[in-house]
DNA sequence: TCTGGGGTCCTAGGACCC
DNA sequence: TCTGGGGTCCTAGGACCC
């Protein structure tokens, strides 16, 4: 029996929640991100106002004041657009339980229980509910599985609703860009146009063997997409540990000297150690991220033997990872990253003022210089 | 004055074990 | 005297998404 999913897809998030939540911002070009004073900053969100001047998220900031100088620029307020988020995925769970969160603006639902009537009437009341109650629009798709729901959605944009049916498919795809499947990026676009593949039609006909033999088991996931296959279910559980929890700056000027360096890490590794013991879980491997100021990228990571979540235990193996770079160049961008997480099997979580921090006070003062008063919230865990 | 920050998933080569 | 092959883990890098 065919599926009916449904994909909704808020509209310019950020920008609207913040029109909504500003009435005076309403029918004026919002740009949500950084202050196109600042520099090294993009552009987060944009209204569709000032979509209207060219503007795109991961702009920089300052290529979009060019473009839109009357723009009002406004610094994004991550907590107000995480709680929205999970009203509306409430909101969403109040019709089904099979509700997919994809990301903060975007959601998965499995209506295949009714009929494609009843499921139209659903979306158009959610559509509703989601205007009259957050005062922001979305789009939303309707089709038999997640990727071409996703499609509907996005080709339905702004506050629309697009219906695919199975006998759409083939006329849907036959000139479509291949560049509108999500999945397919400028990379792998390159590599497509290369043999000569522009459009999905085109992409059909390619077997499947050869895909594979080009691009590895991703050759089968184009194979599928070209025709519209696609079987992933909807996934509900939202149980699973995360897989990988990081933070990584991008500094507004170029850092040469190692003690400034050691002072970022520091940082970075007590955001990232809060995180990790809030959500009472353990790390197995550290890795740091380095990227030049000619945007050259790499990283150096490390298997630890004792999984860890204390500030100090990070940064002493962020500065040990450290340790082993030659630094070629000045540094823009300093990143440290846990993966391979474990719950901790330990409930009750220490916070605690550690003595090594004390021999690490040069280091805190550098930064407090620099960031202003820095909390070290160091915890240790507790081991039965 | 170029190009953020949070993630997930995949790949390829090498080490190591049996 | 020559040197297999499967499996798993580790590391580094890259593609893609919002």
């Amino acid at each position: 029996m065919d599926r009916i999913i449904l994909h909704i897809d808020m509209d310019s998030f950020f920008a609207s929640v913040e029109q909504a939540v500003n009435p005076h911002l309403k029918g004026k070009p919002v740009i949500v991100g950084g202050r196109p004073d600042k520099k090294r900053t993009i552009v987060c969100a944009a209204s569709y106002e000032a979509k209207q001047f060219g503007i795109e998220s991961g702009m920089p900031s300052w290529q979009a004041y060019k473009l839109c100088p009357g723009a009002v620029f406004i610094p994004a307020d991550t907590a107000r657009y995480l709680s929205t988020s999970e009203g509306i995925s409430g909101l969403l769970k109040y019709y089904t339980n099979k509700v997919e969160e994809a990301s903060i603006d975007e959601f998965y639902m499995d209506l295949s229980n009714m009929s494609l009537n009843e499921a139209i009437g659903v979306l158009k009341e959610i559509k509703e509910k989601i205007k009259r109650t957050f005062g922001i629009t979305c789009s939303i798709g309707i089709a038999p599985n997640k990727m071409l729901s996703k499609l509907a959605s996005k080709l339905s944009k702004p506050d629309g609703l697009l219906v695919i049916q199975k006998e759409d498919i083939p006329f849907l795809l036959e000139n479509l860009p291949i560049e509108k499947i999500a999945g397919i990026g400028p990379n792998i676009k390159e590599r497509l146009n290369n043999l000569s593949v522009y459009t999905c039609g085109e992409l059909s006909k390619f077997p499947r063997d050869l895909l594979i033999r080009y691009f590895g088991i991703y050759g089968g996931w184009l194979y599928n997409a070209s025709r519209g296959e696609d079987s992933s279910p909807v996934l509900t559980e939202s149980s699973d540990i995360q897989k990988s929890i990081g933070h990584s700056i991008t500094v507004a000027k170029d850092l040469y000297a190692k003690e400034e360096i050691s002072a970022y890490l520091l940082m970075l590794s007590e955001m990232v150690g809060f995180r990790l013991r809030k959500g009472n879980l353990l790390a197995r491997i550290i890795r740091i991220t380095i990227r030049y100021k000619d945007l050259g990228t790499f990283s150096k990571q490390k298997t630890l033997f004792n999984p860890i979540n204390s500030t100090f235990d990070i940064y002493k193996n962020a500065l040990y990872l450290f340790s082993y770079i030659k630094l070629k160049a000045p540094v823009r961008l300093l990143g440290v990253s846990l993966t391979s997480l474990i719950k901790d099997s330990c409930q009750g979580i220490l916070f605690e003022k550690e003595k090594g921090l004390t021999r690490l006070s040069k280091v805190i003062d550098s930064i407090n210089e620099r960031f202003g008063e820095f909390t070290i919230t160091y915890a240790k865990t507790l081991t039965i």
